[in-house]
DNA sequence: CCACACTCTGACCAACCGGTCAAGATTTTT
DNA sequence: AAAAATCTTGACCGGTTGGTCAGAGTGTGG
């Protein structure tokens, strides 16, 4: 049998160095903001020379452009849960669960997206204005439907969207805030399980949500 | 009866620059970010020469300290709603109305705010650990008292503080994405009231807060 | 009216930035 | 093993940035 290059093609290793460009790239954006990332930073990250970057992404926006577009993606993807679910309890109770982890897991992501649109979204506009607007809907009519069947209170579905959005992202984007706060120390374990709970606790009671009927 | 030189004193002038300095500086910094913005275009915005902001602010790092300093300044002294008030409907629901507000009239601060904390406070960490901790300690005891004297439920203060900062100050950090979902228009005075009147109503719901006894 | 201190500004500079490029190294194809 | 294609990199470049400075302008106190 013969041994097999362990799968180290040209196109696996491109993949590699792209991966490894863009997630040094995204902690760098995170840390300094589009402006004041250098590309000599993102390279030193990466261990790469800047030469390099500029080989596998042409200008620092085409690789900005790139790390938006991956957390937009992961951005929708972690809210799935929303359509499956029979009720609010379970729906919302589990997208606040998902976004919190995301939070907690990649708060760099979530700072680059949100310092993207605070400067009015000048790469995904786009994307916004299509994917997003669609998304938005599509989950609005989902707690619409919750509310006409009784299972919550009539709540503005888009002012409960923004509330899980800010409530969770929140604890990402203001991570240093909540750090200083918590006496200079990151959230342990069960302080992260308790910031879920009571976002949790505050949110599902605030919008009357009724379990559902069957067990 | 003299007429007094219209009080454009050295004193005076040089307030007036600075201020309308820091005013544009404020726009600037939140469009860009601290690295995106240049003292050129903070000139231009201005309508000053750029030696001349170097004159009144030594390097641009002063510049932005001051303009933080004084959104800090702004932030805490908006929340003394929250001592005076007799329960948590009226404090709580008083302190959401004030930083509503702040979101809709100074947007611009809020970023600036927003970006210093996610690229982890540089320039005001000093402020976080000591006046931002006393604060927040002061308004927990308060929550704490309403809790203990049974007006809401045992929620953690300092969770339910997070989602107060998260929820309001979305409207100003992610204006422009919510404006997005709102067809592209800024949200108008009734739209602004319905975000008001949902953040209150599910926050306070949610907490369990109950009315003060006395009428 | 004059001397003085404060204010303003055009011109300038060293440092740094994003991006280019030619030439060498490496891997794949023939 | 030679040719072709792909990848890597140090050196380099024009443009921009934050910041400086000498000197002109301007209000103020004596």
């Amino acid at each position: 049998m013969p041994v097999r290059p362990q799968s180290v093609s040209r196109k696996d290793r491109r993949r590699e160095s792209e991966k490894l460009i863009l997630q040094a790239a995204e902690k760098v954006f995170a840390e300094a903001g589009f402006g004041g990332a250098t590309m000599q930073l993102i390279a030193d990250v990466a261990g790469l020379p800047k030469a390099n970057l500029h080989y596998y992404f042409p200008t620092k926006e085409a690789l900005y452009r790139q790390v938006v577009e991956g957390i937009f993606h992961n951005w929708l993807t972690a809210a799935d849960v929303f359509d499956s679910a029979p009720g609010p309890v379970e729906g919302i109770g589990a997208y606040i669960d998902a976004k919190m982890e995301i939070s907690r897991r990649h708060p760099d992501g979530s700072k680059v997206w949100a310092s993207e649109v605070m400067h009015g979204a000048p790469v995904i506009q786009d994307y916004l204005e299509t994917t997003l607007v669609d998304w938005t809907e599509g989950r609005m009519a989902v707690i619409q439907r919750w509310i006409d069947e009784g299972r919550m209170d009539p709540i503005d579905p888009r002012h409960l969207l923004y509330m899980l959005w800010a409530t969770t992202q929140h604890y990402a984007d203001f991570g240093h805030q909540i750090e200083t706060l918590n006496a200079g120390t990151p959230l342990s374990d069960a302080q992260w399980e308790a910031a879920k709970a009571s976002v949790k606790a505050i949110i599902l009671k605030g919008i009357g949500a009724r379990p559902s009927p069957r067990s």
